[in-house]
DNA sequence: AAGGCTATGTTGACACTGTCAAGATTTAAA
DNA sequence: TTTAAATCTTGACAGTGTCAACATAGCCTT
């Protein structure tokens, strides 16, 4: 890892711990992120973090932040991929989510745990990107209600509210360990979806 | 607190601790537990709750366990009021459930949150307690679908791991403070029962 | 080029944490 | 009454986040 000849200043400090970190919440978990060790990590002292992040909250948010970047541009991508009919969207869409939980837990788990955001403690430029990603959720949804896939009684932001939660849940549910056994989310999910369409069938 | 005049042997150190540590979670929350606090709290040395848990997440557990009795028992007397319509006591369970975990967010992330169960790493204890509370949703959601008000069609398990995980899903948003809004919690909670009902609607 | 300001990095220190080992004391069992 | 088991204590270790005080490097102005 050393590979610059222990000059006193690193140079590109910041982002060499975010990779570390990054790196090491995959591997290992959250939980196991301690500063000392990233900086360790990237072969600098203790407290060097320091000039680069308020605290260990601020570096965490930035690895957030960048999450929460990536994830708006896939939500879009999928959304916007008009090629499948809409139906078959809002499934994929389903399996998209909770898929992606299943496979980066640790990531999730920082981006909607409570470490970031309890009591209202979120730095401002996290909540800068993470809200239009929140937005962007409740677009979705008013357009699937327009299409007649979801059904137009709610208004969309509750409406959201609750189909998002379902997704969450579910997502949660897996990260943490309730539900032990993995191989029934696909069924899992078409059953939300099922379960969200018929809703709207309702009407008809 | 110091009533007992500081004898060797406390004589109920095991629930002296549990009630301290209840105490120290619905005010402070889980994460600011620590077992030295405790000890000093129960006027104790730091090392005393060694003997009655094997370590901190023995404890923990035995507080969770506490809680899902608890609530075992209020969800079964939710179910069987029968002095209410189906719907109407199906759509109290949905607020009662989520209004539980509002108003004891830190008990209701110690039972359900990764601390405990992530990696399978409960306690054969915990899952004895939990598990049939996991199952008498599962009982619920199948009595449901059979008095018509939630579909038919999926299977019991199926349809109780997505409601349930509605349930989850909104109050976790709420409790990790994702929905800072609770002013809303209510109307979350009706569109969500509205929405599971109706999809059974669709196939008469 | 010289001086100085600012960004960046270092070590020392503090107050915490969970957990174990070794020894002290009390209670229960034989 | 002697012995064993349960319970509690202090000492110690390896961690943790964070701050203050100091050191160095790079840049900007004169």
């Amino acid at each position: 890892m050393n590979q610059s000849q222990q000059r006193y200043h690193h140079g590109d400090l910041r982002s060499a711990l975010l990779h570390a970190a990054t790196k090491r919440i995959d591997e290992q978990g959250v939980d196991s992120i301690s500063l000392r060790k990233l900086a360790e990590d990237v072969g600098v002292s203790r407290s060097a973090p320091y000039h680069h992040f308020a605290d260990k909250t601020g570096l965490l948010s930035a690895i957030a932040a960048e999450g929460f970047r990536q994830w708006h541009k896939t939500a879009r991508t999928i959304f916007e991929q008009d090629s499948l009919p809409a139906a078959a969207r809002f499934r994929q869409f389903i399996h998209e989510y909770v898929g992606y939980a299943a496979d980066h837990p640790q990531m999730y788990e920082l981006m909607f745990g409570r470490t970031l955001w309890q009591a209202q403690s979120a730095t401002e430029d996290l909540k800068a990107v993470a809200y239009p990603c929140f937005q962007f959720q409740v677009e979705m949804t008013r357009y699937w209600q327009e299409s007649g896939l979801l059904p137009a009684g709610p208004e969309p932001l509750r409406l959201a509210q609750v189909t998002w939660g379902t997704l969450h849940g579910i997502a949660r549910l897996l990260i943490d360990g309730i539900y032990a056994d993995r191989s029934h989310v696909e069924q899992m999910c078409d059953t939300a979806a099922q379960l969200f369409m018929q809703a709207s069938a309702s009407h008809e």
